[in-house]
DNA sequence: CCCTCTAGGATTGTCGACAATTTGCGTCCC
DNA sequence: GGGACGCAAATTGTCGACAATCCTAGAGGG
């Protein structure tokens, strides 16, 4: 798999991704991090003029954020980014709830959890290393990470897809809020428990862990919900 | 919300729906129901004269149908319907064990069980009916309207994007593999107690239920693999 | 007989322009 | 002065054509 020693490696093709997917890719983390913050109009003339393309690729790489659920549609209106309420922050922790449970049972059962909980230990020494530089970007970055790696360690392709806007939906919510934000070192903790009890096989305690985190997340970032409890807050577009 | 006795009811304007989302939808319907069976390659030019539509809108449709998972896309090759491997059916029963779950708690704790409850029961009933007149495509098509129902009732939208995407690829698993049907009774049968349980609020039962359910249909469609002991067979593309 | 290189066809990727629709503002009438 | 109508600007939706890329078939050489 690894090229022999002495040659180039990773020369992939000139542009081995679609343009749609290179824009798409931007102005996710655009959204992800804030820089375009929720309810921002984009303009498919504005974006295609900055992106120097025409408005074919850019309108794609659009109407494939909307299907991610990160840009609504509003016909002959416009294209805006989502705003979280209350209601929405129970749901994406409830839905993520549901992923990371299937992910950490295959990860239990099916998979080398050694290597698995090496891998997720790395990305919680990232999360230490943000945490001494105090810088709360990385921080949340990392800590989406660890959660990323644990989805892909499932080997789901379709655990990954569905995870992929649940997370990136999981850091407009942190960018959002960062004044909730628990100590680092508990927050550092509740990693490392999650990964002992992943390479030790516990099910129960791992499930219970990844409950409590999630709970812990909820109620941190919409008091007064509950995942436990079911207990939803009225969510507009819920019908 | 229903619209005062003696005046139109749904008079929404004359085409709400975006040309890119019918063709979607037919696509979809297409695949769905083994019309354009898997491994099938999509050319643009031709789809474009069947709809009698612009390549615009139509590859905006394809893009949508890609990123769901529905059709791959190889660049500068074209566009295929995606075929499914066994190692594809352990997956797709797996994501969709984990939302059925969750959906089914959040019906349990939060909703209207009695209401939900009686939802389910019509699509039963339309089971029951379809088995009665000896048609396996209706009866399929009624039993994913009752998981597709089931998952609406979680009033979780999140669950309810994600499950789309899943629910058709089911279909495409029993198109696909037609012969290994259960018996019919039984088939009516699982349903049935579920409800009972979802009415009673028995969540251990349900859940139970629920997994045993996955787990048959993962047995009959792809033997050899089992949910439960996160046996996983080699999916290729999963790396 | 097999391998390589080349030319052809076909398909996707991209672009610029035109058409349809909505929104906001100005004007006119009451 | 208030309300309704109509116009105009801006935005999205759609289209047809051109360019880039890839697969395939065939000829040529070893």
């Amino acid at each position: 798999m690894a090229p022999p020693p002495g040659m180039l490696p990773e020369i992939e093709p000139v542009s081995r991704e679609s343009t749609a997917a290179v824009i798409a890719r931007q102005l996710r983390d655009a959204i992800m991090t804030g820089a375009l913050p929720p309810g921002t109009q984009l303009g498919e003339t504005e974006l295609a003029s900055r992106f120097q393309v025409s408005r074919g690729p850019l309108r794609e790489a659009m109407q494939h954020l909307v299907s991610e659920g990160l840009l609504r549609s509003e016909r002959h209106r416009g294209l805006f980014v989502i705003d979280l309420e209350p209601g929405d922050v129970y749901d994406i922790y409830a839905a993520r709830s549901a992923i990371e449970r299937a992910a950490m049972l295959r990860a239990l059962r099916g998979g080398d959890r050694d290597r698995i909980a090496d891998v997720l230990e790395r990305t919680v020494a990232e999360m230490a290393t943000a945490a001494s530089e105090d810088d709360p970007g990385a921080l949340s970055t990392a800590d989406l990470k660890f959660h990323e790696a644990l989805i892909n360690a499932s080997g789901s392709k379709r655990l990954v897809r569905m995870a992929r806007t649940l997370l990136i939906e999981t850091r407009m919510c942190l960018t959002a809020l960062q004044s909730t934000y628990q100590r680092v070192e508990e927050r550092v903790e509740e990693h490392t428990k999650l990964i002992q009890a992943l390479r030790d096989g516990d099910e129960e305690t791992a499930l219970t862990l990844l409950d409590a985190h999630m709970e812990d997340a909820v109620q941190r970032l919409a008091p007064g919900t509950s995942l436990q409890e079911g207990h939803a807050p009225p969510v507009p577009g819920n019908a």
